[in-house]
DNA sequence: TTAAGATATGAAAACATGTTCATGTATTCA
DNA sequence: TGAATACATGAACATGTTTTCATATCTTAA
């Protein structure tokens, strides 16, 4: 595997932000194409202000890009490799638990 | 996507134990087999009772799972799914950034 | 320029988490 | 059994994070 200590914490960055509830709801919504933050704010039950905060932390780490369309700003994904991680993650908690359990 | 709210707070936290720079570290030792925990001490360099604190979480979530033989406790990536999530974050921070910076 | 809509930001409150230290519980071997 | 090795656990401290509330900024339209 061989990764730095940096590309490590880099990498826990990234999963911390996806780790919130509210966040992760934010970051599903935005997948499959840009969202408004009011729209945000109506799909996840979070309040605007709680939706903005949680926004730039997500935008900081590139895992969601913003942009602007007259009033509103538009948030979606940054790239396929997050679409790609959620995905995998949704089919690992869909399967009924591999083999035996403890 | 149609995720119920139960199970996007199961991501969440599965995302949130990977967030941990040193729950990480620990993670990524065991993804190619089994590793005990003394070893998983050594290796990260942290202390031998931190390890197994998160050994206990990463085990809760079924992220890892144990196996002990005589004195020593291996553990070892409890499916693929965690593999490819991780792997796939690697690719994703192994690249030079897509397109438009902001 | 003023008003209204949409989003962003700062500070404080409420809550959660990582880490250490001391100690407890297996397991093997003499 | 007793000693040594390997791992687990509980309590406490220190630090960090999420959330709210109030307010500021930006944009469009009259």
């Amino acid at each position: 595997m061989a990764l730095t200590d940096d590309q490590t914490v880099e990498i826990a960055e990234i999963f911390r932000l996806m780790g919130d509830p509210t966040r992760l709801k934010i970051l599903i919504y935005c997948l499959d194409g840009p969202v408004a933050v009011g729209d945000l704010a109506r799909l996840t039950g979070a309040s605007q202000s709680l939706v903005s905060h949680h926004l730039r932390l997500l935008r900081a780490a590139r895992i969601l890009r913003a942009e602007r369309r007259g009033k509103k700003v538009y948030y979606a994904a940054a790239d396929d490799h997050i679409r790609t991680v959620v995905g995998d993650m949704i089919d690992h908690v869909a399967e009924p638990t591999e083999d035996g359990e403890d």
